[in-house]
DNA sequence: GATGAATGAGTTTTCATTCAT
DNA sequence: TATGAATGAAAACTCATTCAT
């Protein structure tokens, strides 16, 4: 068994083991020996797959959002109704929130980065523009009705953050019910036709 | 020019300090000599104050919380009618988003801290405590159509997200029209009877 | 009743807030503050009483010194029958040992003072010296026979190091027997004539 | 000239920089910049071969009685007459107090601990049984005629205290008469046959 | 005499980063 | 490629001492 591993598994190794510890501890709280210790390789092998533990950080967040959207796009692109691609977005939406929520959080709120200077584009704008695309589509197929696509888009975006459970109060809905109640917002507001 | 000050007006020094570093750089990257430094006083007295940095975050959260409950209660507590306290309630909470958004994210989710052990009652539960005790009132003023003031309380806090800039696209809608239409939302989800 | 005490009667709150403490926690581990706490006064009264720190040490060394001294001078002064006066020796010297072995080792083996440098006579010579004027008043009256006065005085002195208990074994003896025991080592070294 | 060296005797040079600082200035005001500077390496790196400074302080009390015990020993061992284990045992006894103690005093009077809780049998111990064992030997051999070996191991050890200069008055004997002096009263205490 | 708020140099400890092998 | 010993700047925290009141 070489000790020797292709360049991308290495990578992959730090990447897996940088998110399961921030997600664990907080970035601040990690340290880059806990991450090397944890992907079994050496301290200095880190800095030949990255530069600093900033950019490992900035490696994750992009590694996030692309992850984030593609679970979206592909749920959507996996329906060919109008009206199911609403639902499919907000179910699969429900769970990459469940899963992911505490990775964005840790990832795009540690230290003082100013998140602009990141350069990444955060996962709200992938997200939103996401939404816009599938509310222009459906109202250029003639299946949704909705005047403004853009700022309709930042609503529906904004309204999946009910699927924060820290949201909730003492009698929180099931997780049944607030998608349900969820895609039939979603449906409404899209002004999905008969 | 006394050198000693107050205990109150000393200790309000170092939350103030804390609180602009904090918001500025975060709570991992302000060390406390830049705090001390900000409030003009030598490391030393921190201590005399704070127990430890940790301290000092906890004492900000408390402050936090009461202040942002304060000034919506005060707002709605303003109004007699019923509808007008929902749009207080709308209008503050705006002006609140935007002043208090960075200091309530650097705050609550600094480093590894798992917030439940905080002990603090998070800024959510109390908001949507005040939400649901205004919606309470005017239901059994007869001015309120609600069936579930629990979960409405809810939803109407989390809709209140869509203040945070961060959330708008590449053509955010003006602050009026946002409060407007959030007070729209506000009115008609509360069934404000006519 | 006055705040304000008589000098005499403050120093010697501190002195013995001071040697209560340094035999409970080190010189190093306690603070002034622990001190003045202790002695029920201000940080800033401690400097009218004493310089520095150390010069509190350098009082509790001087006062323990003394104290010492002048209990097994004492003793010894007490009787009247030169055998006696040996027994009485050994028999205070063993309750000295017992109450104040703490604290001589905390004043006198703390930090990394060079004892020759505080200028102050240290127990060992002081009890020498006494051992000494105590067998040449004996051989002056014919009660002793004792050709070395001054070697005999240092090794009678250190046979006394018996009474502290962590030379002792897995099995010591009881206090008595360690008593009588070196009673009789003194009164046979001493020569005491029939 | 390589900048890295074994972990061994890295490890060793710490802990002789360690030693000799100690020794000089007390543990105490003994900074572990003082003791790295002494060892010519950086702060880090202590870190990597001890948890703490009071970590190096507690392998120091190992090194130091493991070594202390082992030179006794080994002069004893190098006799096959009894009598000369007795002599060996004194002479080399007198080398180790005047080179050891000072290491001794600061080792195990350091701070505020309770020797007890170190977990590490304190010098007494050690050689009050090695000085049993002797005994114990030539008991059975025949060559010593002890009652008590338990007891009498004890007084011997302490005996061996006079060594300490610092028991001595102003006119101290010499070394050698010391030795001699005390080599008889083992042998005699050891009730050595002819 | 007495106070205690204020100071700041000093201490232990951590950890991102480098580099000789 | 890969290692891990070594670095040193910087952090949190302590405490003997001062001084305005």
């Amino acid at each position: 068994m070489p000790r020797t591993k292709p360049a991308e598994e290495r990578r992959a190794d730090l990447l897996a083991a940088g998110e399961m510890l921030f997600v664990a501890k907080g970035v601040a709280a990690t340290s880059l020996e806990d991450i090397t210790n944890g992907a079994g390789v050496s301290k200095g092998l880190f800095y030949l797959y990255f530069h600093s533990k900033d950019d490992l950080v900035l490696a994750l967040q992009e590694q996030f959002t692309t992850r984030f959207a593609t679970r979206i796009r592909t749920a959507v692109d996996g329906q060919s109704d109008w009206a199911a691609k609403l639902d499919a977005c907000v179910r699969e939406g429900f769970d990459c929130f469940r899963e992911l929520h505490d990775l964005h959080e840790v990832l795009f709120r540690h230290g003082g980065h100013d998140p602009s200077e990141t350069g990444h584009q955060p996962t709200h704008a992938v997200l939103t523009d996401l939404l816009r695309e599938l509310l222009d589509g459906g109202v250029a197929a003639g299946a949704f009705d909705v005047a403004d696509t853009e700022t309709t888009a930042v609503l529906l975006y904004v309204t999946m953050h009910a699927f924060d459970p820290s949201f909730h109060g003492r009698r929180p809905p099931t997780d049944d019910r607030l998608v349900r109640a969820t895609q039939q917002l979603f449906r409404r507001t899209a002004g999905v036709t008969p």
